[in-house]
DNA sequence: AATCCGGGGCC
DNA sequence: GGCCCAGGATT
């Protein structure tokens, strides 16, 4: 059994790559879980779904992908809403700026490709947020094209199914998948091709424990008849986590929550959250909250009365927040439009990530009268 | 090439 | 608590 290093994915036999496009098309027919963005080939709704599926499982996108179609039925109505109902309906999601992508991708279709998504990589890929990856699942599975789709499913079927060894942390070796991909891709399905290989991926050829007997490439796979499937893929670098204490203000006016937008940059860029502050952990070279609200928004308030601790993890990140209740002693005397008071009923107009949206909720089991004895 | 950007499920 | 992700943009 040949080990396909890297370049050597041109020496696959032919009768080889034959076999697994067969069994792979057949058993994707056949197998394959009725997803909502199945029904139809409409490009835009592949398109939403593609993006929504970027790390973020199935079973997540599902509701959202309704939602989204629901609100937004096609290229036009998404391209004149405004960006603020956009995210809303990303709200929960995660990595917001998917959202946004979408949106400019939206207007640049109707301005420059007459509202209709390209059909070819060159054009295709000029719309934001669509990289290598999303150009190829639409390319194949919206018009049939002989497009690779390379995702991570993608890249450990591979590794797996020819044996490679190298770390597919690399951007080289993802370029190497991708051009295996090309290569691989069944020109009598590109679309259920390229779809099975990520079914295969989600369901058979999971990252623990994969289930081999039950794989339709259970004869083509070379790390199988090896016995190191488990070992594979081969993926070397690991982020390292950071913890950072962020103090969170829980400011009111009478009955009336203080919000206001986050910066443009970053973390959480341009979503609605109580006032935070966040500094690394073991460094006191951070002002209270209390201060910033101060300095920042020339606002006056009680001295804070801390109420609970609560974590919350990101990817590379973790959050010990630190929440504080305060009352306003006085009023800022800028007038700032991303500085709002509100109502606890009034948060579901407003777009609060989760991490904020859990401090929320927990929030309004406080009762009022609590709040009022600070 | 390295870094940033969420969130939830699983063990 | 640590692991896994159906990636793309920015620097």
């Amino acid at each position: 059994m040949t080990c396909y290093t890297l370049g050597a994915w041109k020496n696959i036999n032919k009768i080889k790559i034959e076999n697994i496009q067969k069994h792979l098309n057949l058993w994707y027919e056949k197998n394959h879980r009725k997803l909502p963005w199945r029904e139809t080939n409409n490009p835009y709704y592949i398109w939403i779904s593609e993006v929504m599926l970027q790390q973020t499982r199935v079973d997540t996108v599902i509701p959202y992908f309704l939602n989204f179609i629901n609100k937004f039925p096609n290229i036009e109505s998404l391209a004149y809403a405004h960006e603020e109902e956009v995210l809303k309906m990303w709200e929960g999601l995660g990595y917001y700026s998917r959202a946004k992508n979408l949106h400019r991708g939206a207007k640049v279709i109707v301005e420059d490709f007459n509202g209709n998504m390209p059909d070819t990589l060159e054009e295709i890929k000029k719309i934001p947020g669509i990289g290598p990856y999303t150009a190829g699942a639409i390319l194949s599975i919206a018009y049939g094209k002989r497009a690779a789709a390379v995702d991570g499913n993608v890249m450990r079927v591979f590794s797996r199914l020819f044996y490679i060894k190298e770390d597919i942390a690399e951007s080289k070796t993802r370029k190497e998948m991708e051009k295996i991909g090309g290569h691989v891709v069944s020109p009598q399905n590109p679309s259920f091709f390229n779809q099975g290989l990520m079914e295969l991926g989600a369901l058979i050829c999971t990252p623990t424990s994969p289930k081999c007997i039950a794989c339709p490439l259970f004869l083509e796979c070379s790390a199988k008849s090896l016995g190191v499937q488990e070992t594979l893929p081969i993926k070397k670098k690991k982020p390292k986590v950071k913890t950072v204490e962020v103090e969170m203000a829980i400011v009111y006016k009478k009955k009336k929550l203080l919000i206001m937008k986050r910066s443009t940059q970053g973390l959480l860029a341009n979503l609605w959250a109580v006032p935070a502050t966040e500094r690394e952990l073991n460094f006191e070279n951070g002002k209270s909250i209390r201060l910033e609200l101060e300095e920042n928004y020339g606002m006056k308030v009680t001295e804070g009365k801390f109420q609970f601790e609560k974590k919350h993890i990101f990817t590379h990140l973790k959050w010990k927040m630190k929440i504080y209740f305060f009352k306003l002693i006085e009023e800022s005397p800028i007038d700032d439009p991303e500085i709002k008071w509100i109502l606890h009923d009034e948060i579901e107009k407003y777009v609060f990530p989760t991490a904020f949206m859990k401090i929320l909720k927990e929030i309004e089991s406080i009762k009022a009268d609590e709040v009022c004895k600070l």
